[in-house]
DNA sequence: AAGATTTATGTAATCGGTTGCATGAATTTT
DNA sequence: AAAATTCATGCAACCGATTACATAAATCTT
């Protein structure tokens, strides 16, 4: 058993005194072998323990059948989800997946750019990273024809292919929702406006504090990356304006979870003293206490989305240029964290 | 610029007018080619914008350079630290990675074996999932001489490579801690008995309570899957047990926190009614109330040690025959869900 | 300076499938 | 029954890098 050579189509082809091509044909489901000759190779195939040599094959047929997916972590809730559909739909389709995540870093994103590049993956699923703010790691792909879907994170210039969620609309949602619940001074926690995610969301903020004609105030927007310390420090300087906001709405469910543990600490009484509203819907959010109100993002969906696009576009049977945006639905969930008025 | 064709050592070739033997010999830094030429060779490739192969090189060296690694789940704080050192090490050794996730199937995990396989990986790193009964899938690595390294949930029959904590002397020092904190009757809320991780665990457990003098009662273990609703009925369960336990060991921290939130729900206190010690060190705990004394995982050095082990062996540099068992640290933190007594 | 050794490069086979073209046999058409 | 068509399979080139072996040039030895 062990130390087994490598079976080949040549080896087959021996034993039924038949040529590597039939038996090549065969394997292929190639109209025009016969079908008794089908099932012999089939069956020695069995025999013998053949497996196909991916790498003949890809090197003749200058195709991987392999997708690469780029994501900026992998723990989160929402990107588990989005691999889930997109692994769904790929392998339905008989694509292979390699998944790459830039843990936040542009020089890692373009990394895996490379990466992905030199093993020639068929198409290209990608999210980008915190700081990332050019995507020139993306021209190698696209100067190879190389089909590219962003989702999420994505740079909306127009010229790309994307799936996102209509985050203005939800930004606009969130606050509204804490403005029924009369707060007056909302806080935004957010992370850097050029990520268009967040760039939405603070649009939407905005528009809905308009439109209730509230007044902005730029003391009250809180620019961090996301992490647990990005949540301390918001919520001390929270604690420090004056007068307080009654309201938070913030962009990521685990900075919200930060930032409540902290001001709880402090005293604050959540949702009475300060409203907060969070985003994404990850597990944290019905597990902390109060249970945090946010924005549900279906995952599993744009997953399925952005790789059946893509591998519908591989198929031709569709083209990219042509759908440019594809916006998935989203909705706010009601929790404790930010009702205050009883009904 | 688009739709170039794909550039060769050929193309490089003919336009030095060398031969296509010395440009891959430039290329792999091959002694006993001239500095001289060597320049000219990679000055030409960054011109041309040539990429290599990488299938007609595996297909010529039957190596892929590729090494697989298989979990159960990516979204716990544990997996993503285990990742990041199997990176860090694999990268420095060029060596690509692909990762595979079961969703805690055997089903999908035996999938993923065979897909692995079928790309030829150079070498394998898995740590099993929930409900895996035998390593049937594992035996054409086996039988290939494709070295596999488990981590965290491995079969411990002696025979395979191994990287795990000491979970039997976790369990212990969880139990001990409890116990410590004047514990008299301590639930222990787990998965599946057959499982080495649980199974060690649960020793540890019992053995605390032996040395302590204390009996072990069959009703206080709760046995779930790691679901939301395998904490819930945990929780639920202790709520109807006469008496009361006052003591919770949970093999997880989700699910701890789910049992926590419930039992809150339902007017218990803790640490003052029950105290509560979790497993994992996940981000939760120190995001909900109170925060969860846990054990900590080190994840990065699990990573690392398998990976190490993994690509010194396929250099050559030592066998894995020889090292069967590598146990790495891993400690207990105490916060508030466990300490009633006060110094 | 002739022979031995080292250095730099070339030649050609090889890895294992895939596929355009060719061919002989079987079947259908007229 | 001869001609036309279809069917089943074979031949051989090809994908692009690697490498054992060969060879020519340069350097060293005595």
């Amino acid at each position: 058993m062990r130390e087994a050579k490598e079976v080949t189509i040549y080896d087959i082809a021996k034993k039924l005194n038949i040529s590597p091509a039939t038996v090549s044909r065969g394997l292929a489901g190639h109209p025009g072998i016969s079908k008794k000759t089908k099932k012999k190779i089939i069956d020695t195939v069995e025999e013998m323990g053949y497996r196909s040599n991916h790498f003949a094959r890809n090197l003749r047929q200058k195709q991987t059948h392999t997708i690469g997916v780029m994501v900026h972590e992998l723990n989160s809730n929402f990107i588990t989800s989005v691999l889930a559909g997109i692994e769904k739909v790929t392998t339905e389709a008989g694509y292979d997946l390699i998944i790459a995540h830039s843990s936040e870093s542009a020089k890692k994103e373009a990394a895996n750019a490379r990466n992905l590049f030199q093993k020639r993956v068929d198409g290209l699923i990608a999210s980008l990273s915190f700081d990332t703010t050019d995507l020139d790691h993306f021209q190698p792909f696209l100067n190879k024809d190389v089909p590219v879907v962003f989702f999420d994170r994505v740079e909306q210039d127009g010229n790309r292919t994307v799936v996102v969620i209509d985050n203005a609309k939800c930004g606009y949602m969130a606050t509204e929702h804490l403005l029924s619940q009369e707060c007056k001074r909302i806080a935004h926690v957010t992370s850097s406006l050029n990520r268009n995610v967040y760039a939405q969301r603070y649009k939407g903020y905005r528009d809905a504090l308009y439109d209730k004609g509230l007044p902005f105030d730029e003391k009250l927007l809180l620019v961090g990356d996301l992490s647990e310390q990005a949540g301390i420090d918001a919520a001390n300087q929270i604690m420090k304006m004056k007068p307080r906001p009654d309201g938070i709405f913030c962009t990521n469910d685990f900075v919200a979870a930060v930032c409540m543990r902290t001001l709880k600490e402090k005293g604050i009484r959540i949702p009475e003293d300060i409203a907060v509203v969070g985003f994404n819907n990850d597990a944290i959010g019905h597990l902390i206490e109060p249970t945090l109100t946010t924005i549900n993002y279906p995952g599993i969906d744009m997953g399925e989305i952005a790789a059946r696009n893509l591998i519908n576009h591989l198929k031709g049977i569709s083209n990219l240029q042509q759908t440019n945006t594809v916006i998935v639905r989203s909705e706010l969930i009601i929790r404790n964290s930010s009702v205050r008025k009883k009904k």
